[in-house]
DNA sequence: ACGGGCCTGTGATAAATTTTTCACAATTCT
DNA sequence: AGAATTGTGAAAAATTTATCACAGGCCCGT
């Protein structure tokens, strides 16, 4: 037994190969609210995690506890040993690291950059962005510069499933003006477009602009020219400690407006979800719900 | 009740004045060694509080609890609360929406996710995992799935800047098998997988591991079957009030380990990423930054 | 100092809950 | 098909909790 062994949660991530289904799905609903989960009923435990009573009895006992109590004690020692700590340490991300590790740093910019993103962020416009978005009887057009696109793609991979009437266009790409051939009055265009801003992107929302389209715009704090041409603009805070920026942000924002129009199209997606759950069974991870 | 009676330790506290001897010693007592001492056996606390058993259990009734149990549940939900940290308290993100939000739903989610990630991450095993991506003579494979592969391609772009020697292959296409055939003993693939695991990735881990290469895995919490082939495995969270999985987190994971490997070859990124830049300024690509 | 009122501990017991274990069926994996 | 894993339902065992009556102690005012 290591220095990396110390805790229990250490211990059970240690095993959780060797673990079978249940025990692996037990593990991670203890793991999930630590220690919290653990010093409850044991019943209570196996119903969080859709475990019958006796496989967390075997569990324990697999870890080398004589029962459930003994292993609460264990949990209890560790938790208290804790507390006990160096109570007003900054508090880190990654506790195993110290907080000048990246992996603090990266988070911490990272946090700070949603709760900033958010803070300015207008809930009507986000919301009518979405309806825009998920409206089929316009066609959607989404749009990546050269780092962007794969936000765009993501989005598009995702927005596929949910809705037809969709196109991918990538303005660094030189066939994108065959794509605005296409492009009538009210159709949506979902432009990502963050510093260093790309020329291509601004003369495609110009021409998608004076097609009497409709521009939803990804874009950072310092906002991509093309803002002045979008009907509205989301934009993300995206600094970090890094010579790059960070997109988790925006993806953030994608997935809360996928997440968003799927559900306004829900009663059209259902069917097609339906499936999704059909190969969401096949991964075998869960039990059945019934 | 005002704000301050938030935690079952600041309702103690509060009555201390009112309590009698017993009561003050078991109080104390407990807030001794918060909350780690209130969450075990009654007669445990009583004896470590030097104070008897009936003393306990008449206590925790004029706190208004209907027994030990129910007082030990309140002990445990705040646990739990706590340690979600005090970033995860509830608070909204997007002050102009209701918290019923998708908006503030969604981020309540991701913050969560990364809180939980990192809380379960090893630095070390990052810090291994960075050098390994780092390491210009091993060559450099970044392997996406269906949905992951625009995580792929991001890190791949960058990558790209920063180092030589790198291919970005796409497991769902049918030519990564050529791409093996070059694979050399010490080679590093990176590798994205998150559930519905796909066997194609599988099956290239399975001959990348045979043909001696290193692995790096990004999964979720729940682990790519690749896992057991691979050298180190990030594991994200990635649970959100969706039909899907959030990327939000990998995507934190996958931009700090740019960051980290960018800053391990530093010195020789300088000089690529001048190179970068004049190569599109003379195409024109991009607007000039001001 | 004294007595009354309140608090507290003792020891015991009943009640409630929780833990442990079992055998067997159902399911899943190989 | 056979082996391993997991769930079911139940019952027994163990532990924990809730209470009780009562005695001793402490504080207080007289």
């Amino acid at each position: 037994m290591t220095d990396k062994d110390r805790t229990i949660s250490d211990r059970i991530q240690k095993q959780l190969d060797d673990m079978t289904r249940a025990e692996r799905q037990l593990a991670l609903s203890i793991l999930e609210n630590y220690p919290a989960s653990g010093l409850g009923p044991l019943a209570a435990l196996a119903k969080g995690a859709n475990v019958s009573v006796p496989t967390v009895a075997r569990m324990v006992q697999k870890l080398g506890y004589k029962g459930y109590p003994d292993f609460q004690t264990d949990l209890r020692d560790e938790l208290g040993a804790i507390a006990k700590g160096p109570i007003a340490k900054h508090e880190t991300w990654a506790g195993a690291a110290p907080s000048e590790h990246i992996l603090n740093r990266f988070t911490d910019a990272v946090i700070d950059n949603i709760r900033n993103t958010l803070a300015h962020i207008d809930p009507a416009a986000f919301d009518r962005a979405c309806a825009l978005a998920a409206d089929r009887d316009r066609h959607l057009y989404i749009v990546g510069g050269r780092i962007t696109h794969t936000l765009a793609e993501y989005m598009f991979l995702h927005m596929q499933v949910i809705r037809p009437n969709l196109t991918h266009v990538q303005s660094t790409s030189n066939t994108w003006p065959h794509y605005l051939l296409n492009a009538a009055e009210g159709d949506v265009f979902i432009i990502f477009d963050v510093r260093r801003y790309e020329n291509n992107t601004l003369k495609l929302a110009e021409m998608a602009r004076a097609r009497g389209a409709k521009i939803v715009l990804f874009t950072d704090q310092w906002r991509s020219p093309v803002h002045r041409l979008a009907d509205i603009s989301l934009t993300s805070r995206i600094i970090v400690p890094s010579a790059w920026d960070s997109l988790a942000t925006p993806m953030l924002l994608v997935e809360t407006m996928i997440s968003a129009v799927q559900t306004l199209n829900w009663d059209d997606t259902k069917g097609r979800m339906q499936e999704l759950e059909d190969i969401f069974d096949q991964t075998k991870l869960f039990r059945k719900f019934t």
